[in-house]
RNA sequence: GGGCAAUUAGCUCAGUUGGUUAGAGCGCCACCUUUACACGGUGGAUGUCAGGGGUUCGAAUCCCUUAUUGCCCACCA
């Protein structure tokens, strides 16, 4: 290319004469707070902005250093899109709405919700930081709703400022005048108003029916909730009795359900129970008649190949009671207990008698009465044998879940409608996954759902359901007719609130109406996060909505691919008709150094403030970013220690070059001034070949970053700066310096500039790519050359072009050439065990033909760097190593000559 | 039971569409205070690419299989 490229122009500030990475954090950290660099400028104008759609941390949850492991992998991601121009939106929420913050208000004030009470705006809690100290239920002080939201949101800043100051000190470029929380007003409105458009739309709807229950947080919980554990328990093999008397033998783990049994099942081609189809047998203890019916879902090889089935001991009795329409008989109640009275099923004095021993017993207690009473009569063969199970508990519960029928809210989400599924599927594939074999959970995950969203929860703290409900005339509540509110009066709260027509006096009265009590499931909220950050539906806000959504970029652990990434998805298509993102990053997992996966109950945490303050911002950053997208990361100091050194690394090359022609006699650089480093002064091949490699290293790295591969762009640039420090800077400093010590070649005028040039361009260049990764070190090395102010973060990302048209014809395999000889040089004195400045008076040296040139050319440099006073002869040959050689690099010695050593200077 | 990933030097990891004798850093060994850097630098040693089989002129790479590890999903009799 012909055309005159512009240069580059450096306002350079005094130099340090000794550099380091402390205190970069605070310094910078302040900067950037005041000149809002990261702001997002609010460009209306979809093409320009870069939006994320960033993880809101639970604001009552730890610190933890996989914390600062993924939110890094966004950052560099953000950092890098914003020097590539765009306007990046990249907010923080809180995730303040849910089970952990109600359970943490709740002991820290001594509070407990209570929706019946009115709230009271002099509502004083009992205590006031009471961490360490246990309340015990009793002891909690019921109020409002809305007060206890209110000590939520007084609580939750105090943690959300923990984040924030370590994501202040890990330098993540998050613009804070875009934070949300989701109990916020802003999260209320947009999460009940998505849901009454659900409603609106039939897309939620509600139903009573057995689900899965939390005995312990007495809620039910969703699919996407559940977690399987194994779970110690027994088997105990028991006789039914057939009329005459004849046992008839089952196994099962929960003897205690054995009241609610209301049919023996087996398989249809199970020839060892056919004959019994359709006939009754009698229940030990209780003697209540059921049928023995066939069905597919019994499994011939488990147990005895014939189950009892009760209402309910699992989702298989569920299945069963619904195809054979067998009779409700339920005995747990919603805190786990049996229940109270005994049932009108039992009508033998024997069986009442024994029930009315269980009543209100936990079921652990129950089965124990049971089992002996089943010894006792016999119906027990042989003891009860130990066996491990399956089963499905509450993610965030300890006891197995019980099944109880329940009225509950739901939103379809593909679990019940095949074409809404296929939809999902669909959306699924528009995505990009990265890495793309994460796509493989979300499509297992969609294809095996079982049923719709329950997105109701009998809790207290989280977003009501902006409903109420008429009130018969007879006092029943008419859940068949919902009365919402308009749109414009979100976000209510329907225990507060009162519905239009009706006055306050008529709650909960006949012919009133009353409040539906339950929350929605927090997912219900964190699902919508895209349109809580773009301002989705705000008043006059349609261009900012407009500018940002669909997002860009989801960054998030793979852990909830199932709830948080498929939930956003089934909101957006569901209210926009369109996928949320275009791309979502799924981060790895922590191990610690014996390749465990970190985590609270593990006891193995790192808290992520002591790296940092060890090894400095830049350091963690870089361990961080040396991992790949969804591979998992061991946390390693070691690493730290290299991202540490290689920040440091990057400050004294910079200064080098900056101070090169600057110094006075006691190398302190004190003047400003002005360098400008015009690329038509690059007239050297060597300085070319280093602008083409830069060029090349450049343009993979940008292939790699738009590929969300940060970890492959880091890994490019980090090896040609070492490459630019140990090689071209060691080959050219004497030119440089415009100083010939070995050779007595004092170089040219125009070949000092070359070089004094290309160490410029090279390190401005440097500081733009290690931006992203390394933000204190490029600034501060930024700031050197920028008297007059501004960021490099908001400098353009290096453009491949350009210095492939700095460089013309230069082939970039010359500075590996030149170092390949230079290294020679080196080893020569190494293996002499003498200092670098020993001069070689002569060298005779292969190099492998395609190098040889390469070599000749930059011949002064080498002997300058590798102090050759004499004479070096190149031989072109095809193989300058032989095939027992350990190291193929090109380039042999044949012969040297080493001169005196020099005398060791004197200690300052 | 189904699926996804991983297995490369003592450690942490790269290794592009198959292509000379498999790479880096750390650690280790030896040496060097050299006017950017001792918070340095130079050089060196180190591998049956988990095992087995196959395709190919050629395999760490593709196919089959086994083993180990981690994770996800699955109806708890």
């Amino acid at each position: 290319m012909a055309d005159k490229k512009e240069s580059i122009t450096a306002n350079l500030t005094p130099l340090p004469d000794h550099v380091g990475v402390e205190g970069l954090e605070d310094k910078w950290g302040k900067a950037w707070e005041e000149s809002q660099v990261y702001r997002f400028r609010n460009t209306r104008d979809r093409k320009a902005v870069y939006s994320i759609d960033t993880p809101p941390p639970t604001a009552s949850g730890h610190l933890h250093v996989g914390h600062v492991f993924s939110y890094t992998h966004t950052d560099i991601i953000a950092r890098y899109k914003r020097m590539r121009g765009f306007d990046v939106l990249y907010p923080m929420g809180w995730d303040d709405n849910g089970l952990p913050t109600e359970r943490r208000v709740q002991n820290y004030y001594g509070v407990r919700v209570d929706t019946s009470l009115k709230y009271d705006p002099n509502f004083k809690p009992p205590f006031e930081g009471t961490e360490g100290k246990k309340i015990s239920a009793k002891d909690q002080v019921p109020c409002s709703r809305q007060n206890f939201i209110e000590l939520c949101e007084k609580l939750t800043p105090q943690d959300e400022a923990q984040f924030e100051k370590l994501w202040r000190a890990l330098g993540l470029s998050i613009d804070w005048n875009q934070t949300y929380n989701t109990i916020g007003i802003h999260a209320r409105r947009v999460a009940q108003k998505a849901f009454l458009r659900n409603l609106a739309r039939g897309e939620a709807y509600q139903k009573e029916a057995p689900g899965l229950w939390d005995v312990t947080f007495q809620t039910a919980v969703a699919q996407a909730e559940l977690e399987s554990r194994e779970y110690d328990g027994f088997y105990h093999r028991v006789a039914f009795h057939f009329e005459d008397g004849t046992p008839i033998y089952i196994e099962t783990t929960r003897p205690e359900l054995l009241p609610a049994c209301c049919a023996l099942i087996a398989h249809p081609d199970d020839e060892r129970y056919q004959k019994y189809f359709g006939q009754y047998v009698y229940s030990p203890l209780f003697h209540v008649k059921v049928p023995i019916l066939a069905h597919k879902a019994a499994e011939m090889d488990k147990g005895a190949g014939i189950a009892m089935c009760c209402t309910f001991g699992d989702v298989t009795d569920v299945q069963w009671w619904r195809d054979l329409h067998l009779p409700t008989r339920s005995i747990i109640q919603r805190n786990g207990r049996i229940a109270m009275s005994e049932p009108d099923w039992i009508t033998d004095d024997e069986g009442i008698g024994l029930f009315k021993q269980i009543e209100g017993k936990t079921t652990y207690t129950a089965r124990q009465i049971i089992v002996e009473a089943l010894r006792q009569s016999g119906d027990l063969d042989g003891e009860p044998r130990p066996t491990k199970r399956m089963t499905n508990f509450y993610e965030k519960g300890d006891k197995p879940l019980e099944i109880v029928t329940s009225r509950q809210w739901y939103l379809k989400n593909g679990g019940t409608d095949p074409k809404l599924n296929a939809e999902l599927i669909e959306r699924g594939k528009e995505l990009d996954f990265h890495p793309d074999f994460m796509r493989v959970r979300y499509n297992n995950w969609v294809q095996g759902l079982n049923g719709d969203w329950l997105i109701s929860r009998q809790r207290f703290f989280g977003i009501p359901f902006p409903l109420w409900y008429p009130v018969n005339a007879d006092g029943t509540t008419d859940y068949e007719h919902p009365i919402t509110p308009k749109e414009s009066a979100l976000p209510i709260d329907p225990t507060q609130d009162v519905p239009a027509g009706y006055t306050e006096e008529q709650r909960d009265q006949p012919g009133g109406f009353t409040a539906e009590k339950d929350i929605m499931d927090t997912w219900a909220t964190s699902s919508l996060t895209p349109q809580i950050v773009t301002h989705w539906g705000e008043d006059g806000e349609d261009g900012f909505f407009n500018a940002t959504f669909p997002m860009d970029l989801r960054p998030q652990g793979q852990d909830i691919i199932r709830t948080w990434l498929f939930s956003t998805i089934d909101r957006a298509h569901l209210e926009n008709g369109v996928l949320p993102w275009k791309h979502a990053t799924l981060s790895g997992w922590i191990l610690d150094p014996d390749h465990k996966k970190m985590s609270k109950s593990k006891g193995n945490v790192v808290v992520p403030n002591e790296p940092i303050e060890k090894y400095g911002a830049d350091a963690v950053r870089y361990w961080a970013a040396c991992a790949r997208l969804g591979v998992d990361a061991t946390y390693d100091e070691g690493q730290m220690k290299i991202g540490r050194r290689l920040a440091i690394k990057l400050l004294n090359a910079t200064k080098f070059a900056l101070a090169i022609g600057r110094e006075d006699e006691n190398h302190h650089v004190s003047e400003p001034a002005q360098a400008v480093w015009d690329p038509a002064n690059v007239t050297v091949d060597l300085d070319r070949s280093t602008l083409a490699a830069l060029s090349a290293v450049i343009r993979e790295a940008t292939d790699a970053l738009e590929n969300y591969d940060h970890a492959k762009a880091l890994d490019l640039i980090e090896t040609f700066f070492w490459q630019f420090c140990d090689d071209y800077i060691e080959l050219v400093k004497n030119r440089a310096y415009g100083t010939a010590d070995a050779t007595q070649q004092v170089p040219s005028a125009e070949d000092v500039l070359s070089a004094r040039t290309t160490l410029g361009m090279g390190l401005d260049a440097f500081a733009r790519l290690f931006a992203p990764y390394l933000p204190y070190a490029a600034e501060e090395v930024w700031s050197w050359m920028h008297a007059e102010g501004g960021s490099v973060h908001r400098a353009p990302w290096p453009d491949a072009d350009y210095y492939a048209a700095c460089a013309g014809k230069a082939n970039p395999d010359q500075l590996t050439w030149a170092g390949r000889a230079l290294a020679a040089l080196r080893k020569i004195k190494s293996e002499a065990k003498v200092s670098m400045k020993t001069p070689i008076l002569k060298a005779d040296i292969n190099v492998d033909r395609e190098g040889a040139g390469f070599v000749k050319s930059a011949l002064t440099d080498i002997a300058e760097a590798g102090h050759v006073t004499g004479k070096i002869t190149i031989n072109p040959v095809v193989h300058a190593n032989n095939e027992d050689d350990d190291q193929i690099t090109g380039v042999k010695i044949v012969s040297s000559e080493l001169g005196e050593a020099p005398a060791k200077k004197p200690k300052a």
